[in-house]
DNA sequence: AAGACCTCCAACCGCGGAACG
DNA sequence: ACGTTCCGCGGTTGGAGGTCT
């Protein structure tokens, strides 16, 4: 429509977000075409929301995950798949985005050192075996992750809260060990293993905040 | 030094479902 | 019951910054 022509899209500026920050407290995080209207944003509600979402929640933490929230993350998608979101309800301050973003990341390093294995022990099947390989990682990481390692025939009706009591996963051994290899090449690496949070986000989010004083709202 | 390549993550898109009139 | 609007989810993209060659 006519509106569509005018939004605008991409990086939020510091003054948007004041303002959706604003707006937000004022009429809180729910209507977000209407907040996006009354705001004066020339965004969409959709945008605005996962700006919020996101980022601007206060409720949010920020920075690298602990090595818990890591293994939070993994034992979840064994027992739930790409259900982001589900996901990140069982752990506080980080959104699905977020955990899709660390999930492909490290799933996708993950496959790639899988495939530096198999070309050193290659399987005796293939041997086309750079594509086979792309496929499967797209598989693994890309849709569902370890739910495909499931035997096939044990899957059960939908997702819904199994809460994995009655799914069956298969490669929780092979993920503990990666993930002790991860942590004792960072440590051996001297990185820290928690995280230190962006100084960016210290400088932006901190500034925000310090702007407003809350009480004179509501 | 600089170009190529890689990683990370913010933001967008499309779709399905819930809510509402 | 049906159409419309809005919300939330999962998948994907693009750009910034870092690392490698």
């Amino acid at each position: 429509m006519v509106q569509e022509e005018i939004m605008r899209r991409g990086p939020w500026t510091e003054e948007e977000d004041v303002q959706l920050l604003f707006y937000v407290k004022l009429f809180g995080d729910r209507r977000w075409d209407f907040l996006a209207k009354v705001s004066g944003l020339k965004r969409t509600g959709k945008s605005c929301r996962l700006r919020w979402v996101n980022y601007l929640n206060p409720d949010l933490k920020h920075g690298k995950m602990t090595p818990q929230e890591e293994r939070l993350v993994l034992e979840l998608h064994s027992k739930w798949g790409n259900r982001w979101s589900r996901i990140a309800r069982k752990i506080p301050g980080r959104t699905d985005n977020e955990i899709k973003n660390y999930w492909r990341t490290h799933m996708r390093k993950k496959a790639q050192e899988q495939r530096k294995k198999s070309s050193v022990f290659p399987s005796s099947s293939s041997s086309s075996s750079s594509i086979t390989h792309e496929k499967n990682e797209r598989n693994f990481y890309d849709t569902g992750g370890l739910k495909l390692l499931q035997v096939e025939g044990e899957k059960k009706s939908s997702d819904q809260e199994q809460d994995g009591k009655s799914m069956k996963v298969y490669s929780m051994d092979e993920i503990w060990k990666d993930i002790e290899l991860l942590e004792e090449n960072e440590e051996k690496m001297n990185k820290p293993i928690m995280g230190s949070i962006s100084p960016l986000w210290d400088y932006s989010l901190e500034s925000l905040w310090k702007d407003f004083d809350w009480n004179n709202f509501r």
